[in-house]
DNA sequence: AACAATCGGTTGCATCTGCAACAAAAGGAG
DNA sequence: CTCCTTTTGTTGCAGATGCAACCGATTGTT
């Protein structure tokens, strides 16, 4: 237990806090850990999310599976990353998404109401715990609205210009950290016609590139 | 400003407050009410979102300017409608967009510090507006996150089925709330193409529809 | 009834983009 | 150095989609 001290110190959820009154929360917090075996569910879709969880160990995937038999992944998790907190804070009764465990893992739970109510003990760094969440949450919200403005464009090439205008201004040379195919993913585009469309760009000149250092030339508008 | 009261307390960021100690709480969270005139900024970019904006009267445009002189209309806003919560929440320095006001409107300013920190008078409810606050962000950030599911679909087939299976199980009819005009800006698609598509998937027998009400017929997957 | 305005559907067309298959570089391991 | 793998760029092609223009139906107003 006590090596996994750290690495829930490391979380963002637990910024701020020393290590010594982690340990003291995790009493209030109603904290349980669980080992969750290659292929079980750390969460199944209809369960109700009351809890945050946080990975200690292991891979874990968040799917979500439709109405017809699809499935699709939302998201890998690793040591250190959350699940299920946006939906113990929006208080959803049913959770739309499952989290299975791709490897042997271990996860930790923690009582979404302990995190909310202040207890009456010496726990004075709830506040900065909400205050972590709420932070976390926002963050996650605005990467959303990031990529969902890049899903907006209907072409390539505006998905593209979008793109590289979040990562840093025109005229100076960025190295964005996707390799293409992580890129095409992202854009939501194919890889091929993404690399056909960058081919392009740079023919007419409006933007230069070498690998994954991007320069968007000034000049041009639209 | 006690007609606003009404207001205020039906916002979300407010519920479970009573009216009284909604007046109360105002004080603590230093609000201070202001007039935008129209075409006036309720916030500009690069402002530092220090409080949590809440619509009192008239409508807002939330702009976002990229670095090459375009502009994004992100949301609009009436009464009782948040703004830069998000911002405030993840603690950004510099807001990355606008708000303009399209109509002479009155907003009101709580200080997002005294949102958090917990006052030392008689403010009980404290914990109830941070609670909401999760919520609000929470909820957005899994909108964002559904459609974010849809756009990801490269085909707009692909993204009419993933939307109705957001909005009811197949084989039940369901009547969506958004006119085709609005469906197809959901979407990120032309409204002449949605139309098409979807007289292409009825003569398939993929679906059924009439004005807004859908029927997916079951046996169809993919 | 006449009219305008809004909404939804249809169609022709040029272009874009997904897809598949292949080629060319760029490492890494032996 | 050679072989293998990974990454990136190229190309042909068919089908999908944006766009613009038009039509018909519906609704609300005068």
């Amino acid at each position: 237990m006590h090596n996994f001290l750290d690495l829930i110190g490391s979380c963002p959820l637990f910024a701020g806090v020393g290590p010594e009154e982690i340990r003291q929360m995790l009493q209030c917090l109603g904290a349980r850990g669980e080992d969750v075996p290659k292929d079980g569910f750390a969460m199944m879709a209809g369960d109700t999310p009351d809890h945050v969880g946080v990975v200690l160990a292991g891979e874990l995937r968040v799917l979500r599976e439709d109405a017809m038999g699809g499935r699709a992944l939302l998201a890998t998790l690793g040591p250190g990353d959350l699940f299920a907190e946006a939906l113990a804070c929006a208080h959803i009764a049913k959770s739309p998404v499952s989290v299975v465990a791709t490897q042997p893992s271990r996860v930790l739970r923690l009582a979404f109401g302990r995190i909310l109510s202040t207890c009456p003990s010496a726990c004075a760094f709830h506040a900065k715990l909400v205050e972590n969440m709420l932070g976390i949450v926002a963050r996650k919200s605005m990467a959303l609205q990031s990529r969902m403005e890049i899903l907006e464009q209907k072409s390539i090439r505006g998905r593209i210009l979008r793109y590289l205008l979040t990562q840093g201004a025109p005229g100076e040379w960025l190295r964005v950290p996707l390799d293409r195919n992580a890129l095409a993913d992202y854009l939501a585009v194919d890889r091929s016609a993404l690399s056909r469309e960058l081919s392009r760009m740079a023919a007419e000149g409006v933007l230069a590139y070498k690998k994954s250092e991007f320069r968007l030339l000034v000049d041009q508008a639209i």
